[in-house]
DNA sequence: CTCCATGCAAAGCGTTTGCAAAAGG
DNA sequence: CCTTTTGCAAACGCTTTGCATGGAG
């Protein structure tokens, strides 16, 4: 992934490779705002700007994806396709697989009305396993 | 709607009635401001709080929706379930009606993980007619 | 007459911007 | 070196809040 950013013409700062190393493993979709506070501890200095900067930079190479469900806009290091689902109660967010046996095309009215759709967004809510009881 | 409005136990004042007459039958998902603008041409003195209020309580009675696609929120009349498609060149939010030959029961895997599925969102983005020549 | 609702303004939250100083290639 | 990137702080857009006034029931 530091590889990439390279390729694209981007440069290898520290902050940079602290980000990319932050968010590479990270399954929990976290806000600036979280990777922010992970990121003080081994760069005090480091400024808010400069995580949102990063995180614009990896999303315009496609290294990384980002989601708005409402509030602060979460990043994911998943490239792959795929939906995801929010639990009310905890709002915890996993991704889930795209199913080959579910993902249809789109609605022929859609399509009937002349719209393309390029790209198709779902997101599953209700409750976590943990949230059921 | 102003009936249930009033079942619901809340006031009928003058800005209510106004704003529900200006969201019953507008289909572009209008924003708050946008709402505020129209509405301040009859009611000069009208406050945006009394917009979002009104929204709120609206919704709390399940007579509108709402629909968060990055930036503001946008206001929805229509309460049947339904899809939405969003024109990544205009902006445009459409309603899509459900199909039932293309919606179908939440991913295998994520039923198996324990997470229990109450609602899917679906958000369809791509180009619509006027904006894909 | 009693609350609920309004209007106003200020605060809040997440994000973006401008600019001088610092540092990567 | 030259250009990008950083850090800081201020500005920004959208939304919420607190409080005194005003109007619906």
């Amino acid at each position: 992934m530091l590889a990439d950013l390279k390729r694209a013409g981007l440069k290898l700062t520290p902050q940079r490779i602290a980000i990319v190393r932050e968010i590479a493993d990270d399954l929990s979709h976290p806000t600036a705002q979280a990777l922010f506070e992970r990121l003080r501890v081994a760069f005090p200095t480091m400024s808010f700007a400069t995580v949102y900067n990063t995180l614009d930079a990896l999303a315009g190479c496609g290294l990384t994806g980002s989601l708005n469900l409402g509030g602060a806009v979460r990043f994911d290091p998943n490239t792959e396709p795929h939906h995801h689902a929010v639990c009310d109660a905890c709002g915890m967010v996993v991704d889930v697989d795209v199913d080959v046996a579910i993902d249809a095309a789109a609605p022929a009215t859609l399509s009937a009305s002349g719209f393309r759709v390029l790209r198709e967004e779902r997101i599953y809510r209700g409750l976590c396993d943990r949230c059921t009881s």
